[in-house]
DNA sequence: GCTCTTTTTTTCGAGCCTCGAAAAAATACT
DNA sequence: AGTATTTTTTCGAGGCTCGAAAAAAAGAGC
């Protein structure tokens, strides 16, 4: 089973586990380090000198004027921006886009596009990704050794290891494993993540708050995704990204999903489900490719306006998305929600049956206490949730073990 | 976050990690551990030569005598069985049962009861519970002082902490802190735990091979129960015991389950929704409190015998189920399934309706791929997965950090 | 029966790492 | 300017793991 800690291993550990205290605090001094780390202060010392000495923090002054405590003042200890460069690429239907970011978590630069993603070939798909990591790299301003991790999203299902997409609704292609196309072609590690795993990675650092240990995060757009934390971790399929809430089965048999099967929760309140509905196509209707935000908000104003179709489609799928949560929570139990996308900015319209779905399940026992939380928004939740993936990911697998092992590489100060 | 490594905790974990590896291999020599652990020779000779001073292993002769290799024999180590006793209590419907368990796994004494639990007390359901613990401890055979743990299964919802019982179908009382109760009276370490949990982590080590690191157990008796392991770890919900296959909702607004919901899967294939639909009674007909087990098996020969209303029964038992597990497998991917319980015996009726309601979900997409085991006996089960709980519970908190910080206690050899 | 070979296990010194205590540093208070 | 207070560094002690070498315990060969 697991490996035996061996004593270097120690080391590692702990320098990661200070990393990360910074990273998460911005500007902790040595004393609060030693503090949330349960490590002690001469440990902190001699770890937090080694990463200054590696470039790796760099301490900063006090910067608080309003600091009148005696004694020796504490000094801060931040993320060296210049550490470290990251790149995030993201992938969604009909666009997208790149930023580079740097090692204190600064936007640097970026750039977006528009392609037809549903009609190129898997080459040109392929293609695109690589030339606009390219024209990022070929920044005069960057320093392109600095760049550490490329880290991906792309909607759909992506393999456990976080090297191929598998399968994606903006493309007809499956099995790319971008994250190899892109390490042959740049020489930098690279990982394949699944949009919404990134939307709760994001969630986390934004708010600590309120999601910290369990929460769900669900993507109210086009098809329903899901991100899931457990216990502090990310929860991932055993073979794929997993979590695929949008395919639950809401009713044997039921309305047809893009998937190809009938009776998905997605067949009743992915944003295709809800148009269909609030045009009374019947359920049968083959779903149409892309339905665009505006109409969407025209038919949210058009619901809140008359007790019509397109009331009565939201309903649906506040149902569907009720009996699905209803589902999860079996599992799970309940927890803290995040609903990101266009529909969640109609989430008003979509609360009521929702809730009253979920009070019909075993998992909604407490249905009163599940509360919801709304981000019409995904994309920058996307990005932030991608940067913060490569950045601990320079912070664990790259500065935490330190250099020693190859004399040549890195900049070793005496 | 997480807590930094300290120096002594290298030790602790590294003696956990050898324990483990004798309590998988059985009587592996001191080069193989090394091998499984990643740790050098010289570690392993010092920590094992301590766990024998400290009698936790024991060196055993080689035992085989076709070993005809050449060079020094390896000498196996094994667990000491006297070393320590755990005592596993099992309660399920109408049945309480206990056995005291040594060090090394073996059954040394054991005692079965029927009770009444459905109209018990909540005193005298208790108290039967206390009192059987009492009565094995008093066996003048078991020195009490090497009991060091009291693992509990049940079934029905238990609390994170693996404190109490939150909600159980064997009884109409809820939240019983039945780990407190105990370990107030006898001073034992106890832990509460689910039964469908407790299966999942037996079949772990019966068969390693084919459970490992993502499985399923679903437990098919009156209810249904799962206790899944994913990434090598017990499944767990964030307030309780979580995994309440049997609650997802299969067809909202179907049929009236025990819970007082309706539609839950269980509705379908727990024994008294095949009952109740062998015996046309009709959806919303009230459960009945218990169906026998030969009453069970009658029912599933009468579906082998001709193609009536109890064929039919164990059909709708399998949609559910399929249905079910689709959208489990929506969430997880898909994994290994073994069937325990009453009707896991009857799984040739269900699983043609089973494996073709799972073909029409996401989750089942190779369902081919996916295989069945069963198992029509639980308790056994249950009882071994308490008993290894318990046991790795006195491996990992209990010997693995030592003595040394309690001079008095334990036997301490120079 | 004795020596050689092979494999396992133990021993020993080196190198790290963390810790606690004490010292040093840096500032506010008086 | 001196004192109190808080943060940070320094230093020696104690542990732990590791690699190399030695010791132990057999079978193989003659």
């Amino acid at each position: 089973m697991s490996v035996g800690i061996r004593h270097d291993d120690l080391r590692r550990r702990n320098r990661a586990m200070v990393i990360a205290a910074v990273r998460r605090a911005g500007q902790p001094s040595r004393t609060e380090i030693a503090a949330t780390t349960g490590l002690s202060h001469s440990t902190i010392s001699a770890i937090s000198s080694d990463l200054i000495g590696e470039g790796i923090l760099a301490e900063s002054k006090p910067s608080e004027p309003g600091s009148l405590k005696r004694g020796r003042p504490q000094v801060g200890l931040g993320l060296n921006p210049e550490a470290a460069a990251v790149m995030t690429v993201v992938l969604s239907l009909n666009f997208l886009s790149v930023a580079v970011i740097d090692y204190a978590g600064q936007v640097i630069s970026e750039e977006q596009r528009r392609l037809d993603t549903l009609t190129m070939s898997r080459d040109a798909l392929i293609g695109e990704c690589v030339a606009i990591v390219r024209r990022r790299l070929e920044d005069p301003d960057l320093d392109v050794r600095s760049v550490a991790r490329i880290a991906l999203a792309i909607q759909g299902i992506t393999d456990t290891r976080a090297r191929a997409m598998l399968w994606s609704p903006i493309t007809p292609h499956t099995d790319i494993a971008f994250a190899d196309i892109l390490e042959d072609e740049f020489g930098i590690p690279a990982t394949m993540e699944n949009d919404c795993n990134m939307m709760a990675v994001a969630l986390r650092w934004r708010d600590p708050q309120r999601y910290r240990d369990d929460f769900i995060a669900i993507l109210l757009s086009h098809g329903i995704g899901m991100g899931l934390v457990l216990k502090g971790q990310l929860f991932t399929g055993t073979h794929s990204s997993g979590g695929e809430f949008g395919h639950m089965i809401h009713q044997p048999k039921g309305a047809l999903c893009r998937c190809g099967r009938r009776g998905c929760v997605e067949a009743y309140a992915g944003n295709y489900a809800i148009w269909r509905n609030a045009r009374q196509l019947g359920e049968d209707t083959e779903p149409v490719a892309d339905v665009s935000d505006a109409d969407m908000r025209a038919l949210a104003a058009a619901a809140r306006e008359s007790d019509g179709p397109e009331r009565e489609a939201y309903r649906k799928a506040g149902e569907a998305l009720g009996y699905g949560l209803g589902s999860l929570f079996a599992l799970i139990d309940p927890a803290p929600v995040a609903m990101v996308g266009v529909s969640a900015a109609a989430f008003d319209l979509i609360e009521p049956a929702l809730r009253e779905a979920i009070a019909q399940t075993a998992g909604g026992q407490h249905s009163e206490s599940i509360s919801f939380d709304t981000e019409p928004n995904e994309l920058p939740l996307i990005r932030e949730g991608c940067a913060m993936r490569a950045l601990t990911f320079v912070d664990q697998e790259i500065f935490a073990p330190g250099a020693q092992a190859r004399p040549g590489a890195g900049k070793n100060v005496a």
